[in-house]
DNA sequence: AGAATAGTGTCTATCAGACACTATGTC
DNA sequence: GACATAGTGTCTGATAGACACTATTCT
């Protein structure tokens, strides 16, 4: 057959049917750890492992609004939460099944509650970072993949202000960064940086109740400025084993 | 129905099919103005509109085989061609045949032929990104958000090196640079910049064979370097209206 | 000769990071 | 009192960008 006859002849309904699904790797920030939401499969295949939520889209429905759709089924959470689209996995036997292309996204959340498992999910709970099982399907390189994304977006936009509350210490801020890249940052620099950058943070004019528990004094507190990006961006440390 | 009785008799089987399609903003530099790669559909929907080249995917194959087949069929291209994954498009309304789930990729290519048309389409044409004809479907839109990507990635990748020949000139890279961000660089820093990135580019030894076409010294001649990011990076100029 | 280009020298404002220090709070 | 934290001062080395300049090659 040649290249003008497939082509010309060539139907999607004719083959066997593709389904699309989203799967979600929500993260939050947990006694300074970095967690990501992990569900128990209750159903074959992987049955009994552990993986990222997700599902079929639905009729009607978009890719962004599946994948909200999925996070709150597990989460109940609407409000607050920065959810974006990331990459998308289609090799051909990466669901025994059938043939599935999945639209994986990245969702940030302060503070959630703990998660409800899904009819379809035995379980549903918020893994430390470091401590993660074996997944189900392709989803642990999904999530390596996320966890890259979130740590170059924390660089140039004010992401790390959808992992605190509505108003936030600079402190606060900095833990975010540290628990999210792994590293400790100078604190005083990092204050110092945090507020020259336009449009990041907003004073309030308040500041906390009382110092930290162990002690210092009262943080002012900040909320969420109108920048998209920071300029200039907050540059991880040295990472000279990524460059080649 | 209840939450639960939905998730757990969700077949997607049920429904009516998705189809998953693969889109390629196939970009090159034709007398120092980037252009795209169109093609104008010779089917409805659109009939006689340009679109960017793409097609369904096929049993077997995964996505990144299909955004290169899509490319090949019409450019003939596959040595030296650079291609990534970009965003999915999923709005159920995207496509007025039936549920299209697309999924956009990115091509880079010195000097490419001059594009064949296949048969699904009735021409294949280069056009400048500053001459661009009324897209199909959405394509405006992928099409934006593929040459924000482009923009980005020059600065942290030594993907500009993809747009030139197996060897180039400092100068030619520059003029990569200047055509993708559409602006002028100072071409003594730029040059220093340039050998200043570890691994950026690395010297042949050799020389071009004759000076410029306007005069100048023979220029030295450079290979790709073996970085996969560049530390540090070249930022753009200050794009003040794009922070807020 | 005149013009354009390759490549280098140099200066300055800015910035990241190191270090130090004060003030304020908790235990 | 001991200790941790918030926030600021200051210094240094690196860098981006402006400007200048030389050498080379084309028309």
């Amino acid at each position: 057959m040649s290249k003008s006859e497939y082509l010309a002849g060539y139907d999607p309904r004719a083959y066997p049917a593709v389904a699309v699904t989203v799967d979600v790797v929500a993260l939050t920030i947990i006694g300074g750890v970095l967690h990501v939401l992990l569900v128990e499969r209750g159903e074959p295949p992987y049955a009994g492992r552990w993986a990222l939520p997700g599902g079929f889209i639905r009729p009607g429905e978009d890719l962004d609004q599946a994948a909200l759709r999925e996070l709150s089924e597990e989460t109940g959470m609407t409000d607050r939460v920065h959810i974006e689209q990331l990459a998308s996995y289609g090799a051909p036997d990466r669901d025994p099944r059938m043939r599935i292309v999945s639209v994986s996204y990245l969702a940030f959340a302060p503070d959630l509650p703990d998660p409800q498992a899904g009819s379809d999910a035995a379980d549903a709970a918020w893994y430390g970072i470091d401590n993660l099982p074996k997944l189900a399907f392709d989803h642990e390189r999904i999530l390596g993949h996320a966890l890259e994304r979130a740590r170059a977006k924390l660089e140039y936009t004010p992401l790390a202000t959808a992992f605190v509350g509505e108003t936030f210490t600079i402190s606060e801020l900095r833990r975010v960064y540290e628990s999210v890249w792994g590293v400790p940052l100078h604190a005083g620099n990092f204050h110092r940086k945090i507020l020259s950058v336009p449009g990041f943070v907003e004073s309030t004019g308040e500041t906390t109740e009382s110092g930290g528990a162990r002690g210092g004094p009262r943080a002012k507190l900040y909320r969420a400025g109108d920048a998209r990006l920071l300029h200039p961006a907050l540059l991880r440390p040295e990472r000279e084993e990524e460059i080649r």
